[in-house]
DNA sequence: AAATTAAAGGATAATTTTGTCCTTATATGG
DNA sequence: CCATATAAGGACAAAATTATCCTTTAATTT
């Protein structure tokens, strides 16, 4: 029986022992999925103007350190997702050689492909066979990911930010 | 190891340069999620049975080291998802008073839930008013995610479990 | 009451992921 | 050809997550 002290009538002892345990923030992507998607996506959109996009630039329209999102545009670079350019007026562009990749293609690069066909539990491998208890429910969900990533458009994504419909960086603490 | 088609046809000049970068097996849940959820189905087997379960036996069945299972345990009595009892015949535990208790709760207690309501592209902050280029898509696989985790009884996985249907431990390579 | 058993908790280590910095290679413009 | 700008890459650092070990606390049995 759970014996710990009150947080009303023993607040400082309470204080004392508190969180042993981190929050941790876990999402379905890595941190390094969520910067290749934006940055893809931000790429896209000065593509679709004409232009291209260094490093620096699109880590800091994109919210993210620039040094790390060198190397996730590297490993977009290799995977040819995006092209890149060295030297003066270089950087990273996409164009029509890149329109029929996708999202997956992106999440798959930087993060394997664990989350499209890993057991959701961790079981060595994910089977139909011998299913973990969250098999038959999260095979239909997992799909679903798996469908809107593959059938999004990136170039669309690009122009639905473009348009101001979305965005892509940290929203301002202006609305309420 | 992730070798996906070149459509160009030069993929064997990528093979020269082989990864650098490292492969992460990123997941829905987190690892310590994943060994919480297994943990708790499996108390939840003992229970039907009318037994406890130490954190060791725990450890050892869900394929989880034992001490990092043990913390998670931790984690999960004091949220009062189970019970716990020390001493002889001690162990972990669920009842009655546990039965309303949701996988959701339990992905909770140990990861927070920006797994639900954060941005899955890590903007500050998930908004209809300032949504980010996934957000309407996301939404909806989230919602399904949740409700599964809500509704799936974690008593009625347990039970799948004692009837053979599923699986919580790794699955042996006898299979084809 | 004492011995025993198992959870609770603290400290710390290992690993993975995230992040930085600096050097090298290479394309471009002059 | 030379200077410059920018990607590529290597080495390393910091932070977060995962994992281990040991001490303390509290039940149970004898
Ligand atoms: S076996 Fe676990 S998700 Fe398929
Ligand atoms: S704003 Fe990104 S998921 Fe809602």
């Amino acid at each position: 029986m759970d014996k710990r002290p009150d947080p009303i009538g023993f607040g400082f002892f309470a204080f004392v022992k508190m969180n042993i345990f981190r929050i941790k923030s876990s999402y379905m992507f890595s941190k390094a999925s969520q910067y290749a998607i934006k940055a893809i996506i931000y790429i896209w959109m000065k593509s679709l103007q004409d232009s291209k996009a260094g490093a620096k630039e699109i880590g800091s329209e994109i919210d993210a350190p620039e040094a790390f999102t060198a190397k996730i545009l590297q490993q977009l670079s290799r995977a040819k997702l995006i092209g890149s350019v060295k030297g003066p007026n270089g950087g990273f562009y996409a164009d029509e050689s890149h329109t029929n990749k996708t999202l997956k293609d992106v999440v798959r690069a930087v993060d394997g492909d664990s989350l499209f066909t890993g057991c959701s539990l961790g079981l060595n491998k994910c089977s139909e066979k011998n299913p973990c208890p969250l098999h038959f429910e999260i095979v239909g969900i997992r799909q679903k990911l798996d469908q809107m990533l593959t059938n999004k458009s990136i170039k669309h994504l690009a122009v639905e930010v473009i348009k101001g419909e979305t965005n892509i960086k940290r929203i301002l603490q202006v609305n309420k």
